[in-house]
DNA sequence: AAACCAGTATATCGCTTCGATATAACGAAC
DNA sequence: GTTCGTTATATCGAAGCGATATACTGGTTT
């Protein structure tokens, strides 16, 4: 779950592990800030597979939002040696990790694998890494969350209206059915966007796409 | 988190393990189901605390739903022999836990600290458990949730309309943005309903209530 | 009646995740 | 020039999760 995310960052470009973490809250959405303890431990797990590997860190400058480091070994060794010379000691700096080319194979093997991680938050990753699959991949990946939804939220409301909960329990189920019911309507909303763009296949065309899974 | 969610299902009686994987789901509304490899280890460490002790399984007819099960020794006797006598079903190794007076502490303890388990799911269980709360510990619970979803629903906005996101990224953190708004206006609804019955403590007064704790 | 299958129930294993904490470097404030 | 806040990497113990093993029971098939 985490090292899909993390792989989904690394396409953009090369980043370090507390940058990582911030990312995962503000771009991916993530619900709760991802712990040291937990992503430290995931990118020494993708280093070991070969998924990612740490490169020397290049310009501290800012994210690079040209071109995502391809080829700049004269930059950074440039970087490197500048550093020696003026500011010394490199001796614990940042490590920057970069996405592999099996890392990318690893990347799509996660996004296509709809088993692992029946959780919402894994919905919510893949969905908003959704660029990266086919209109046929995405639309499945909505209509199953929206079957996990509706059929929680049926339990939710025969819950609600049989169980005998006291009035607290009640609040909190109730207001569960609601943010269920308010989630299926969205996800309804998305499933037609996306017949109706598969329909008529006009724009965008899944470049990066996943082949959609057997099953 | 499990610990105060298995101890509040524990005051309405007697339960075994199955049955409180069932509940957690059904009456508490939390979100997964929780697993055996969670809930054993859970039912454990509460047996070896002294919060809970396993006693001998009684009539397996329904849930009890009279007297919690307090000083019915006869009782128990009266079910054993008669399960023994006429439908014999003995349904071995079939582990009851009941709830001891150092769990109900241990409950209170669990209930009031607001500390541990920031989580939105430590909240919902604890509102469901509003019950065993004074109005002015509900209140203080409901207020601090609030400002944390307010204050993350600050962020995400930021995020949504700041960053640079790809269709499918800010359509998660738009509708994230509109789910944490929703929950904001059910928070002040009910914080809202706290204060007029705090001004007007006419009906429910705190019984088995927690003594609001210090800061 | 024996064999088989599905449901109920308890328990354990390995891995992931979490929260807390330690450590280290840097820049700014004072 | 030393203290302090921020950025950053790393580790530890505890807790949670998914898969799996193991029984006992009830009903169906042969």
């Amino acid at each position: 779950m985490l090292d899909l995310a993390i792989l989904g960052l690394l396409q953009e470009g090369d980043l370090h592990g507390y940058e990582i973490r911030r990312r995962l809250r503000q771009s991916l959405g993530l619900v709760s800030n991802v712990s040291f303890g937990t992503l430290y431990p995931a990118l020494a797990r993708l280093e070991a597979a070969g998924a990612v590997r740490s490169v020397a860190p290049l310009a501290p400058t800012s994210e690079a939002p040209s071109g995502p480091a391809t080829g700049s070994l004269s930059g950074e060794l440039a970087a490197l040696r500048a550093r020696r010379s003026t500011l010394a000691r490199p001796k614990r700096s940042k490590k920057v990790y970069r996405l592999t080319d099996e890392g990318r194979v690893l990347f799509t093997e996660l996004l296509a694998d709809t088993g692992a991680g029946d959780d919402a938050r894994a919905f919510s990753l893949r969905l908003s890494l959704g660029r990266h699959l086919t209109v046929e991949a995405r639309t499945r990946l909505l209509e199953r969350q929206h079957d996990r939804v509706a059929l929680r939220l049926a339990e939710v409301t025969d819950a609600a209206s049989s169980a005998e909960l006291d009035s607290y329990a009640r609040c909190v189920v109730e207001h569960q059915a609601d943010t269920l019911s308010n989630d299926l309507a969205w996800l309804e909303r998305l499933i037609a966007a996306e017949r109706a763009s598969q329909h008529q296949p006009t724009t965008t065309s899944g470049r990066h796409a996943v082949a959609p899974a057997n099953s």
